[in-house]
DNA sequence: CGGCAGTATATGGAGAGTTATATACTTTCC
DNA sequence: GGAAAGTATATAACTCTCCATATACTGCCG
């Protein structure tokens, strides 16, 4: 159950409505959390109705009236104490992690293809890292390039085994 | 859809139980997959009915019948295709890594504390992984120690600044 | 004027994942 | 003999997550 504390933190650093808050997170993968509008909204209501936020609305610029959220006391409170819970490491879900554990499972030519394409989406992310600021930020940068420097690697390893072959 | 998958993959290596499966995936965390056994089960059941895997009952040295899996020839054709499939970061979904983020939102002393006990979990990781010897295994490695190193930096930081105050 | 793109809210339904619980067999320890 | 611990399977109930879809308002382009 992150999402609403994610939301409550989110919100901690000003207000903002449900659009807001899915741009900032899908924005900035230092966040460590992304969802879905349509998981967003829902949970918002819930918010709204255990009284952690406010909610204001607003005309919009362009589009539909905006509903402005803020944090009120209580969810201020509630997001400190789930700040203060004892951290743990996720139980990992990665797909292309998952993929690239199978990599034995195939022929060297296809080994080599798949950490190519793997090695464009690590580099891509890294070069949407805007120039570091925050912990996480700066936390997330250095996994990328560690990431990168490691499909390097194996692909280098590949090349000599080739050699030797 | 990934589950199915990752136990045709890990089935792949050898044949397995569900209970072996479960296992398997969490005592390696560099496969970047984990799942419950309440899943595993359900999952397996699908693909017997799928054709994708065989099943053989057997007795076990110590507590109730195994049910014993392998590949089919469809399955290893299946996990295969999904090999080939064009990888793609996940959407992250990280709650130690959400609560760093707003590391910004405690004191100082209390940030100090947080990044320790984060320190404990990735020293810990770091123990269990198991001598390097598959890619994926290498790049875990390489990740935790890039983790241990940005979190004592962090603290680092803190302590210039405190120094600073 | 009509259509498209962008902003903004919202819901329904399918599927993925978690928690709790039940059952059953074996060995070990008291 | 009984309790506890480890192995092994299974389901029910629930929550979370994702994808598709709907609505609606605005500005812009042709």
């Amino acid at each position: 159950m992150s999402l609403p504390h994610v939301l409550l933190g989110l919100l901690s650093r000003g207000p903002a409505s449900g659009w807001d808050l899915h741009a900032r997170m899908s924005r900035d993968p230092s966040l460590g959390w992304d969802a879905d509008l349509a998981q967003i909204y829902p949970a918002l209501r819930l918010l709204l109705r255990g009284g952690f936020i406010a909610m204001k609305r607003r005309r919009s610029v362009k589009g539909p009236a905006r509903r402005e959220y803020r944090v009120t006391s209580a969810g201020l409170r509630e997001f400190r104490e789930w700040l203060a819970e004892p951290p743990g490491l996720p139980r990992t879900k990665d797909t292309a992690l998952a993929r690239l554990a199978f990599l034995e499972k195939l022929r060297p030519v296809d080994r080599r293809a798949r950490l190519v394409a793997y090695r464009g989406l690590v580099a891509e992310a890294l070069r949407a890292a805007a120039p570091v600021s925050t912990a996480a930020k700066r936390r997330r940068r250095a996994l990328l390039e560690t990431e990168l420097a490691w499909v390097d690697a194996e692909a280098m390893l590949l090349a000599v085994q080739a050699g030797d072959g």
